[in-house]
DNA sequence: TGTGGACCTGGAAGC
DNA sequence: ACGCACAGGTCCACG
């Protein structure tokens, strides 16, 4: 298993588009930048990894890597970019991940060779681990809208500006650790807010040091996340895979929890045993398999209150899947699909997958 | 080891 | 329009 991100490195020959060449932004005669893919960058940057990236209007992207703007666009499914440094850059989208590698160990399973086939060119980013850290912790209950809203509540009331962008750099721990509780509050952190301080607190005073603890084998490293205040098992999974290239990390969310379930057939089983069974399932690149699961799930749930058989847009001997993904119309769910009505119905009163994908200690 | 329930909040969504 | 349910969990108290 890859516990550390392949190293191998593009060769990116970094091809300097000329100005004619990219006539949306001849206005601001930048120099585009070839940075390789190929990625998909939409999929990417709104597949609830990273919640502070803007899309513009021409369809580029902006976020901040650290303290440094960015401005990446994609075309022909190569990263281009057009403000910001570019080592970082290529690192930070992961453009050395091996994708036909992983696409290769995807499993031969109905619902993850039909996430692959949509999502195909999204990366897993390699994130500072702080600021993912931070935003998964704030993350419990809350949908992306609501996680980014905090975000940048946080960014603009503790971070530094940064020059050529439009919102803070995200603040260090050791800023937040000076914060209080009603101050995050404010900033719409709910219950969160203790969490994040507290965690702020271990990490200025040097109970934990984030980027010593990277070394550690994964399982004890979960542990080691799971010290800190607000960070369970799914979080821990969370940063793993997305802060520390444990590219086989499976983060149990209520998506992917239904998604194992309707993989077994309905078969429950405690949060261990799924995860067990994650890894077994998915492979090596389990949680590349993941984050295709859940952001297909997602992106699909609209149009599965039209369509449940198009969620998963390949032949199912069973209608499981469709049903377990269209939770969102739950009077549908419980009307057309009697067999699987007791796990829809749970799981959309928050009595069933919260509680399992919770960890013991 | 396994369950029940509290916990903050607001964007999205249904009647 | 207003009210309730819900949302990418965690933590703690109990059987």
């Amino acid at each position: 298993m890859p516990s550390h991100c392949p190293a191998r490195v593009q060769k990116n020959g970094r091809v300097r588009l000329s100005e004619a060449s990219s006539p949306k932004f001849e206005t601001k005669r930048v120099t585009a930048t070839n940075l390789g893919g190929p990625i998909d960058l939409d999929k990417t940057l709104l597949s609830g990894q990273v919640f502070h990236w803007t899309r513009r209007a021409d369809g580029s992207w902006s976020g901040l890597l650290g303290n440094e703007a960015v401005v990446v666009s994609e075309k022909n499914e190569n990263l281009v970019l057009h403000q910001g440094p570019d080592d970082r850059v290529v690192r930070h989208f992961a453009l050395d991940h091996p994708l036909e590698e992983i696409y290769a160990a995807f499993p031969e399973e109905p619902m993850s060779q039909s996430a692959l086939a949509a999502c195909r060119g999204m990366r897993i980013l390699r994130q500072p681990r702080w600021e993912c850290t931070a935003a998964f912790i704030t993350s419990s209950m809350k949908q992306v809208a609501h996680i980014r809203s905090m975000s940048l509540a946080i960014r603009s009331r503790f971070g530094e500006a940064v020059d050529g962008s439009d919102i803070n750099a995200y603040p260090p721990f050791e800023v937040l650790a000076k914060a209080t509780v009603p101050a995050l509050r404010e900033c719409g952190l709910g219950y969160r807010a203790e969490n994040l301080l507290k965690t702020a607190r271990l990490l200025a005073d040097g109970t934990i040091d984030l980027e010593a603890i990277a070394k550690q084998p994964t399982a004890r490293l979960r542990q080691t996340l799971q010290m800190l205040p607000g960070v369970g098992v799914k979080v821990a999974n969370c940063i793993l895979l997305f802060a520390y290239e444990r590219l086989d990390a499976v983060p149990i969310d209520t998506w992917i929890h239904r998604i194992l379930l309707a993989m077994r057939k309905g078969r429950k089983g405690t949060p261990a045993q799924l995860a067990a069974y994650a890894h077994r399932r998915l492979g090596p690149y389990a949680g590349y398999v993941q984050q295709y699961l859940f952001h297909h799930a997602r992106m699909a749930k609209r149009g599965a209150a039209l369509n449940p058989a198009s969620v998963f847009s390949v032949p199912f001997d069973s209608h499981a899947p469709a049903r377990l993904a269209l939770r969102a119309n739950l009077r549908w769910s419980i009307s057309k699909a009697p067999a699987f009505s007791i796990v829809v119905k749970t799981a959309g009163c928050g009595a069933t997958s919260p509680r399992e994908a919770r960890h013991q200690k």
